[in-house]
DNA sequence: CTCTTGCATAGATTATCATCTATGCCAAGT
DNA sequence: ACTTGGCATAGATGATAATCTATGCAAGAG
């Protein structure tokens, strides 16, 4: 048997002919004409190399070989179906992967919006990765992951960024700051104060220090940390004052105030980002539209500003 | 996706690439230049509707969907493999059916070929018709058969036949008869005893009759019997003589006894007849040449005339 | 920095496929 | 005897498949 002269197109028309009996009921229902029908049948009984039917004159049955074959050709059309009916799947972003990178303050948003997604589709396996911009810059750089979460899109051709979620830096105080409660309170009445900051890069800190460049301050005592959570429970502890992610506060934490600066919050926004010169995995396009749909349901619309929409029609 | 446009070249190609995980050595393992890959999973990819692989340069990885066409691509091919084995078999006659046709004498030797036979290929279903010469004559002109067992082959150009056993006809007379013990006992000496004979066409009769003829002899009383069997009880009882096949004789029969006429035992033989204007199904061929390798182990050599092998070469 | 390795692209060629129309042949009904 | 339905054969044709050589390009190894 040629295996190479076999067309999925030539076991059709066989099976088609096994299953009416006849062949020109089956180039009927193949819109095909008798005749086209007959060499088929002829070539694939060459390229099988033993004859298929009996021919006694008009009326004809299967071999052994044939009979073998038209159940080799059910089963294998058979499992060609249920590729399709996988890639149909696939195709709806119902099935497939795609990894997504966070920055170390999206995490504390993101998983209320994957929770659902990945309960609505079981059968996406979603991978999270997270560190801080720099190394989800690299990431990007490197095009290790499907989708990127930043504040900060990086500059890129490839970019394609969809704003989701406002994400307001307020400037935190331990409870009971003497200047909790002022009115027309300014940064600069909080300079000498220490400040903890996260590494340089990170863009919360960017943003701080752009803020505080063009207010043409400068700050007095700082101290890295390399964690908002690490921030929050040395502000909490009276260790100095910060500048962080409303995101990043709980709802209600007993051990922290937010102070009433002048020119607060500071407004940034959260964006998915995918890269234009990288195939989107579709399941990574389905969970963009999961977003686009049912951001509102998975967060406080307070804080929603969903573009996402604008960031899929980009993508095509 | 369009099946239409899947060969299985191409899926055996894409399975090529993907186990050696390198386009340039599957090439070489193909016996094929890169290019020729290249393209052939461009159009792989095409047919399929989505992209296999994700390409970042030099190093690609299969996409979900290529994942999961290589999956299809192993089972099916697998499955064709599978299709060939069997048709390897079916080709070394190992496998399949044929039926063959006696004529009612031939029953009692060809067991003794048919048991052995289908012990060596279990797998070789086999059936056999029987009647009288005039009805298995029928099956052969309506090719109902794939091999007959005559004693006078039909002359059609479609016949091709090979001797393959000595069938003397004796003269059979009940235990003790008179004439049992002389020499030079002439069949005229017996005409006044009554016959059984088979049904007019039967082989034995035919053969009886023409040598009757030639010794310008005319039977007196006959008493027609359907079968060898009832021809023989009915002589071992008294009823009267009979013309039979050596073989129709178990090897010790109390009853009955050979008389020592000269002139016999009348020589004919049996044949293997196949269709020259038929398929002769490969398992029927395996069993001709079974035939001509074991029959001397199948049935006693003294009546062994193996001319089988001449069959097997006019077949082709 | 240069060389090698591995994939992509372009252009060309031959084989073969897929399909048609026209026609022939055979068996079965009417 | 004639028609009809069903298969085979022949010849033609446009599409495309399979394969090559030559060349380009990018990444990793020396």
């Amino acid at each position: 048997m040629n295996i190479r002269h076999l067309t999925f197109r030539l076991l059709q028309v066989f099976v088609s002919v096994v299953t009416t009996g006849s062949y020109s009921e089956a180039a009927r229902r193949l819109h095909l004409t008798q005749p086209t029908v007959s060499q088929q049948l002829k070539r694939l009984a060459e390229a099988v190399g033993v004859p298929l039917f009996t021919a006694q004159g008009n009326q004809w049955q299967l071999t052994d070989a044939g009979r073998e074959l038209y159940r080799a050709c059910v089963d294998v059309l058979g499992r060609f179906d249920d590729f399709d009916d996988y890639l149909s799947e696939l195709e709806a972003g119902k099935k497939g992967r795609f990894s997504i990178a966070l920055v170390n303050t999206a995490q504390y948003v993101l998983p209320r919006i994957l929770g659902p997604y990945s309960h609505a589709f079981p059968q996406v396996e979603v991978t999270v990765e997270i560190g801080n911009r720099q190394q989800v810059l690299a990431r990007f750089d490197r095009q290790l992951d499907d989708l990127y979460v930043f504040s900060h899109p990086p500059a890129s051709e490839a970019t394609c960024a969809g704003r989701f979620l406002r994400n307001p830096l307020v400037v935190v105080a331990p409870k009971g700051h003497p200047k909790a409660e002022s009115e027309h309170l300014s940064l600069s009445h909080l300079l000498d104060e220490r400040f903890l900051l996260r590494e340089p890069g990170s863009a919360s800190r960017m943003l701080f220090e752009s803020w505080l460049q063009s207010q043409g301050l400068t700050l007095g005592a700082t101290l890295q940390m390399a964690s908002n959570e690490a921030i929050r429970i040395g502000v909490s502890s009276g260790m100095g004052l910060a500048v962080l992610s409303r995101h990043v506060l709980p709802a209600q934490d007993v051990g922290l105030t937010i102070l009433p600066v002048e020119g607060f919050p500071l407004e940034s926004h959260w964006h998915f980002i995918a890269r234009r010169d990288c195939r989107l995995p579709r399941a990574a396009f389905g969970f963009l539209q999961f977003v686009e749909q049912s951001l509102d349901q998975c967060l406080d619309p307070q804080w929603t500003e969903n573009h996402v929409g604008d960031m899929l029609k980009s993508l095509g």
